[in-house]
DNA sequence: TCCGAAAACAAAAGCGGTTTTGTAACGGTT
DNA sequence: AACCGTTACAAAACCGCTTTTGTTTTCGGA
């Protein structure tokens, strides 16, 4: 059913047709009564592909995020994907995601992507410090928004949870609590939330004079593996000056559940010999035993929003005015508490 | 940069140059080199939406799933969509994926999906035992694989982990252990994997003669809340007839976590008093104290088996001949023992 | 030398829309 | 009655490729 059939079938031209149906005005409003009751009768849709063709705009936007092959992307991309086509939905939007291979291919992988025009505008997750992709994007002309910021110097439209307030209020609490030798199991170097996450984590110590030497930052994998291995270390005899470890805050919430495993293993108890607290607040943590302390941040909601500022930019706002920054809020259980002297 | 252009420059035809780049015979060897190289000198590429209207095909394959609005998906379909675009890549192809909102409207946005023509095939996840969306696939004829089979009538392509023999293997070890009351907190009864999931429980129940009534299966959300609130229910006195239930196998890994709390609230011991088995092999279950006894199934490489069938569907294979039945291992840990009489 | 087949390219039709430009009819003004 | 501005539609250009059909050139064989 082509608009060509349409148009013969009602004896007038394939253009006052096309017209009618997009509500320009030079059609008279029988002849449009006309054509969209024939429309309907006929079952008639514009071929997709030939309008992306006309116009240039496709319909869609996707969500890229880099996973490593084999491995499977962690679950906050879910919710942002969620969260996003629960926004776009109303507009008449599709919200897609698209998986890049982390490593050599990615670079050209998204290139591949975006020669490809499936999408009208991207969303960017989990973004590093000096994002090479974000360069792409920009280079490209693409309209984009990322989820966490980057330190790439021109502007460009994002969303992030506020990290650096996370973990200092976190470590605020630790401190409140009379913790002094506090490990910070933070996530990969590179990426961006992780330097943020260091800032507040620091800036808590520094205004609480705490020795930097005795409360280390390591980096890793977000994983409870990664978790379990950094805490074994941590929890060893010596591992910093001035006494043991008793507290581990920690970037993710796997992370902590590994960490978790780490303290029963040595021996001690979790949230009296020593404190853990984690990110995310996932199901996980809150079943936890003890039930885990944890950042909450409202996943679906970033996706939403992410959605949102999309669409603006989309409609062009300049990406200057185009950044929020996302509330935390701190869950407490039971995983921490004041430190017992061992 | 369009194919007119860059015949132009080169003083020949537009059908010349698109033969030429496409392998056709009847262009010389001379022409075609001349061609290719001017091609890459200008950085010519095909512009992909025409490409499309031209051919028909689209180079991606959409991963679509159901979410409830403000939800979350779980983490399985992340891996799916891992596993999908490692096996894609290779052949040229994107896997893109698509969260339509279940409920109400989640028909017509299947439908609104498919008449976007998006992708050339169909990966559908979490199947039902009577799938609308299988129906309305083969109405309009889209090529497509499910993760999970249906009771559909007319027959097509799938991929289905082994669910009954799972679940039939782990109610063994349960009775082998020496359990006689076990609980099943299984999935929603509309999804086809919790049918077959109850088929090989209660296979094994009936070889060992066991009773039923003893044993019975409940139905709810795969989540943590949801074990937590049934095996609740479950432990309470009186609950079933013989005596108090030993042992509650889990459909998944996050309702375990949650029956075992229930366990712990209820002043018992997981693994001695009350045994929990779960599925699916998570981190947060390898973490759990005790370590969790689950069934692991290779989510990734689903996703891969997945893409392959989908390939060979759309390069013409029937669907008859297209399923694959994916291996299960139980991994025992510490969460199960044989039941203590109280 | 002429014919016919094969080789190499060009022209045109097709995919299916949108948007710009062109034109006929109509009503109102002077 | 001539003129002008609207109104309502049609024609044509355009988006950028693929594929079918048509035409010219070349070369071998009779």
């Amino acid at each position: 059913m082509s608009i060509a059939a349409l148009a013969e079938s009602l004896g007038i031209s394939i253009s006052t047709v096309s017209r009618a149906l997009n509500g320009y005005a030079d059609v008279s409003p029988k002849t449009r009564a006309r054509v969209e009751e024939a429309a309907k009768a006929m079952g008639y849709q514009p071929h997709p592909v030939a309008h992306r063709l006309a116009t240039g705009r496709t319909g869609a936007i996707a969500l890229v995020l880099s996973v490593r092959p084999g491995n499977a992307p962690d679950a906050t991309f879910a919710a942002l994907l969620s969260g996003a086509s629960d926004a776009l939905r109303p507009q008449g939007y599709f919200a897609l995601s698209v998986a890049l291979p982390a490593g050599d291919e990615e670079m050209p992988e998204l290139a591949r992507f975006l020669a490809g025009r499936f999408v009208d505008g991207v969303i960017l997750a989990r973004t590093r410090m000096h994002d090479p992709r974000v360069t792409l994007l920009q280079e490209q002309g693409v309209h984009f928004v990322t989820h966490g910021r980057t330190q790439n110097t021109a502007a460009h439209a994002w969303v992030d949870t506020d990290n650096e307030r996370a973990f200092y209020i976190a470590t605020q609490r630790l401190i409140g609590l009379g913790h002094r030798r506090i490990a910070f199991l933070n996530g990969d170097s590179s990426m961006m939330y992780a330097w943020l996450r260091a800032q507040g984590f620091q800036r808590a110590l520094a205004e609480a004079g705490l020795d930097a030497a005795s409360c280390p930052v390591r980096h890793g994998d977000v994983t409870a593996d990664s978790g379990d291995a950094a805490a074994t270390e941590l929890l060893a005899a010596g591992a910093v000056p001035g006494g043991p470890i008793t507290a581990l805050l920690c970037a993710t919430d796997a992370i902590a559940l590994g960490a978790m495993h780490a303290v029963r293993r040595a021996g001690l108890v979790v949230g009296q010999d020593v404190s853990v607290v984690g990110y995310g607040n996932t199901d996980a943590g809150r079943y936890a035993e003890p039930p885990l302390t944890t950042i909450d941040h409202a996943t679906v909601d970033n996706g939403r929003h992410l959605a949102d500022l999309l669409l603006r930019k989309m409609a062009g706002e300049p990406p200057q005015s185009l950044a929020r920054l996302e509330p935390v809020q701190l869950i407490a259980r039971q995983s921490d508490g004041p430190p017992i002297t061992r």
